[in-house]
DNA sequence: GCAATAAATGAAACAAGGTTCACTGTTCGG
DNA sequence: CCGAACAGTGAACCTTGTTTCATTTATTGC
């Protein structure tokens, strides 16, 4: 035997796989994934386009790590709030009114992960991610069910419903070009908590409480 | 001078046109965007690849058309629907329940219209189709704020949710492979249609009403 | 039938991207 | 330092889909 990898060739290893991952991922925040072509990536993580390759087996499989990354934590965020031990409108409001702040001020991203046309592999990955929205929203309909709070005739669909309204509402001034909501898209998320409230057969009052800090959009 | 386009001309011309969009058109109903592709599109409508570039530009602009035809279709039976003369909740009960029940029975085209991963001219074509639904929901809900029925703080705001949310409960069900409601979608559309009616604000209760005949899918 | 023009053809060229691979450089243990 | 094994390279390649264009066929008015 002549080779054996040693604990600093697995590091560097494991650092090139990074800087690949992170490399697609600026590119999406910028661009959409239809800025994440191989050769480009590879040129801003310093490596060879061929080696990508050794990375990763195709350009399917970095994307789709990059989605899971950038959308893992979105969802661990409104996980998070779901979570809380408050009552579940409360829990509702703060959950939908998160999402749709985080879309707008990070609206590049939220494009990339909601909107964007992408190919089959993604577009699978989108749905999972739209799904596990919905397991969110299920669960906080639930208790809000058994706490009296809330009326619908299955949480599931329900849920459903909100995941895919609360998108819908904001795809129009998530589009790259429209800046219809630089200024305040306050008015719009306010007409949106309300309505998801309304639709789960919410009686009071939002509460119209903002975010939290740790709920900002960093970067 | 030694040619004139005739009327027989011109009406073959007209034919072949014709003949191009219904055979993209079947493509697209049988599997979706993605089958629609020149080289098969011409060879169903028994011409050569580059004749249909004789009538179309690109193939963005003969999937457009074939987008517009199909999509127009669904749009004016909505419309038509929403403009009946009956009160705003039935109305709203009937839009609703006609598009889910005529996704669910053209489960392809529907996939194809609201869910396929498409490319960028689609898409935005994708878009104006829901914004067009948000239109038609818009004005229903309009109605039913003055008849006193309805209570929303913003009526087009909630009609887009309306228009994102109805389609989301839909698309794991439409997915080609699903056959989650290949007996009977009733709950499914029911559970909708009663979503939409709370999320509105309207108290009563739905009608349940089917479709009439003109509302059924034909081809 | 003929000249003039248009329509149709389909093979070839082109474009854009993802993927491969023969080659070069690096790292390792002895 | 040597040879073996691995990591990195990037130009060539392949696939897929679109477009062009020289050539063939069809139609028209005279």
């Amino acid at each position: 035997m002549a080779y054996r990898r040693t604990e600093a060739v697995a590091q560097r290893l494991a650092e090139n796989r990074r800087r690949i991952i992170n490399a697609a991922r600026e590119l999406v925040l910028e661009g959409g994934f239809a800025s994440a072509q191989m050769a480009p990536v590879a040129e801003r993580a310093g490596l060879a386009t061929g080696t990508l390759y050794r990375y990763f087996s195709a350009k399917d499989e970095l994307c789709l790590q990059v989605f899971r990354e950038v959308s893992a934590r979105e969802m661990s965020i409104l996980n998070a709030i779901a979570s809380k031990t408050a009552p579940a409108p409360t829990r509702l409001e703060q959950v939908v009114r998160t999402f749709a702040t985080r879309a707008i001020r990070g609206r590049r991203l939220a494009y990339a992960l909601l909107a964007e046309p992408v190919d089959n592999a993604i577009a699978e990955e989108r749905w999972r991610f739209r799904r596990t929205h919905a397991d969110i929203f299920t669960r906080v309909i639930q208790d809000g069910l058994e706490e009296g709070s809330f009326e619908v005739a299955d949480a599931r669909l329900a849920a459903t419903c909100i995941a895919g309204a609360v998108p819908s509402a904001l795809i129009g001034p998530l589009a790259p070009e429209s800046h219809e909501l630089d200024g305040n898209g306050d008015h719009v998320i306010d007409a949106i908590v309300q309505f998801c409230l309304q639709a789960v057969g919410y009686q009071g009052k939002m509460t119209g409480q903002g975010l939290a800090k740790d709920q900002r959009v960093t970067a």
